[in-house]
RNA sequence: GGCGGCAUGGCCAAGUGGUAAGGCAGAGGAUUGCAAAUCCUUUAUCCCCAGUUCGAAUCUGGGUGCCGCCUCCA
């Protein structure tokens, strides 16, 4: 069985053939530094590293290119506030970048390419389209003639004649040097005191588009198998890049284009513009902060191309789901030792269970996470009835081998879809009391309860619990403890 | 105005022809002095109408509602 992914350009599901056997180039649409990242990019680059380890796991050598875009007058706005250059504005939003995205998990990009390192590439590029009468240039600028490129709109399946232009009302003002209102910049001839670079057509700097079409063929050629990104970028962001490459090389661009639903905040979405973002950082580092894996488990619990909504019973949903997982998930760390288990290492996948096989099935149907989720939670639940077992009565029903698979396909399957725990991310008390006081405590609460001094009683138990330690009342008037 | 998407239990969310996964929350029971934890049990006929079919949440047609995009955006 082959996997099946959702391809924006047929709006059908389609099964997944790479240009070359058994490797995957895939560029990302990367972000404009101007700012921290909020948790529409945390759903993003989160959905796509998933979509990119489940490809590694099924055996394709994975090229995963994604650009930052450092030039842009969000940008100069910034520099211009803070009294500061661009450059140090990007440097600052790069470096959050990279911290917030590994806090997620998010495995680093093969390669980051820049708006303003491929300038050379943009340039001819620009001469090229320029050259075959897909661009005209006006007082300095550069414009795409988008009427001369007969693909156009297939991508976001629209046409011309059907569009409103300026129907978004934010269109302002009416740009003269245009032939035509659809028509895009590809140069926009230099502001004074803005950056601006040397080019055939005068000083200036690219267009928003002309990157991601230069970048691309710099790095990964005339064709690439996947270009995806936020489904906000379908248009007209993609559709732009398409009518550049297309013109010029006369190849497909991309065979597959993916895109993400957006992040809902109260039903509403998420967007700068809007101003009712949350950046990542903010939620991780709150008070009562989410775990970046609960996040990551939140997202995951959603198909990636649906919108979600992002509300307080969400994260608290989150929180505990997260919980439930991450006890499976440390199943082998908390009762290993006990259940005499040798090193992890020895271990192997159990291709042929039935975990493994409906997680397959799932993922291989576009990446159906919420599905492959549902088979962690088993996992997981099982585990911890098992860890409970072993607390309370002293053995598992199950043999320690039989468990030792399930554990390691559990952390195995979760580690595809890039989540992990840690053994740290789980308070141990190792400075608390020992064991003999322990026993002294509980021989005293034990002695309180049956002089029905109730309040002592509760008061040792609380004491302890603050310490870390549970008391487990069984019948028979005997009491174990754990940590 | 154009194009597209969605509608499943209290909330989130899989399932695209054979009588509804999973998570969160809730309920009842066991256990307990109470609690915690745990265990067991339990909570839906899938927006509405019509049709196709032996059989539909799942296909077709119509309706209603919500959302996104139409050159800021992940």
């Amino acid at each position: 069985m082959s996997i099946v992914v959702y391809n924006t350009l047929s709006r059908r599901k389609e099964p997944f053939q790479p240009l070359e056997p058994g490797s995957v180039k895939i560029y990302c649409c990367g972000v404009t530094v101007y700012d921290y990242c909020h948790l529409g990019h945390a759903r993003c680059y989160v959905v796509w590293d998933t979509v990119r380890r489940y490809l590694q796991w099924r055996g394709y050598e994975v090229r995963y290119v994604q650009n930052f875009t450092d030039i842009d007058d969000k940008i100069l706005n910034r520099a211009r506030q803070e009294s500061t250059t661009m450059e140090a504005i990007s440097q600052r939003f790069i470096e959050a970048y990279h911290e917030d995205m590994a806090r997620l998990n998010i495995l680093k990009a093969d390669e980051y390419t820049y708006a303003t390192h491929t300038i050379d590439g943009i340039k001819r590029l620009i001469g090229q389209l320029e050259q075959k009468g897909y661009a005209y240039a006006a007082g300095g600028d550069v414009y795409y003639k988008v009427r001369q490129f007969d693909g156009y709109g297939k991508l976001s399946g629209r046409k011309l004649d059907d569009m409103q232009a300026g129907a978004s009302g934010r269109v302002e003002g009416v740009e003269p040097k245009k032939k035509d209102p659809f028509d895009f910049a590809l140069w926009k001839g230099a502001k004074p005191e803005e950056p601006a670079w040397e080019s055939p057509w005068g000083p200036g700097r690219p267009g928003w588009h002309i990157e991601c079409s230069a970048m691309v063929r710099d790095r990964m050629g005339d064709s690439i198998d996947i270009h995806m990104g936020g489904g906000d970028l379908t248009f007209p962001h993609h559709e732009n890049e398409i009518a550049q490459s297309e013109a010029a090389t006369g190849k497909p661009l991309s065979q597959y284009w993916m895109h993400n639903g957006m992040v809902n905040v109260n039903g509403e979405k998420m967007s700068k513009s809007l101003g009712n973002f949350t950046t990542i950082r903010q939620l991780l580092d709150a008070e009562d902060g989410l775990h970046p894996m609960a996040l990551r488990l939140f997202l995951c619990q959603a198909q990636y191309r649906k919108p979600v909504d992002f509300t307080r019973d969400a994260i608290l949903s989150a929180t505990k789901s997260w919980q439930t997982l991450q006890d499976g998930l440390l199943f082998g760390n908390n009762y290993g030792p006990q259940l005499h288990w040798s090193g992890s290492s020895a271990w192997s996948l159990d291709l042929e269970s039935d975990a493994v096989q409906r997680f397959q099935i799932a993922m291989d149907d576009d990446f159906n996470t919420p599905e492959a989720v549902a088979v962690l939670f088993e996992l997981a639940k099982e585990l911890r009835r098992q860890g409970n077992l072993l607390v309370h009565e002293g053995k598992t029903d199950v043999g320690s081998d039989k468990l030792q698979q399930q554990w390691h396909n559990l952390v195995c399957l979760a580690q595809i879809l890039g989540i992990e725990a840690t053994a740290d991310s789980v308070t141990v008390a190792n400075d608390g009391p020992g064991d003999d006081e322990i026993s002294g405590l509980i021989e005293q609460r034990l002695a309180a309860k049956k002089a029905k001094d109730f309040a002592l009683a509760d008061k040792i138990r609380d004491g302890l619990t603050a310490q870390g330690i549970t008391l487990i009342d069984k019948p028979g008037g005997i009491t174990d403890w754990h940590r």
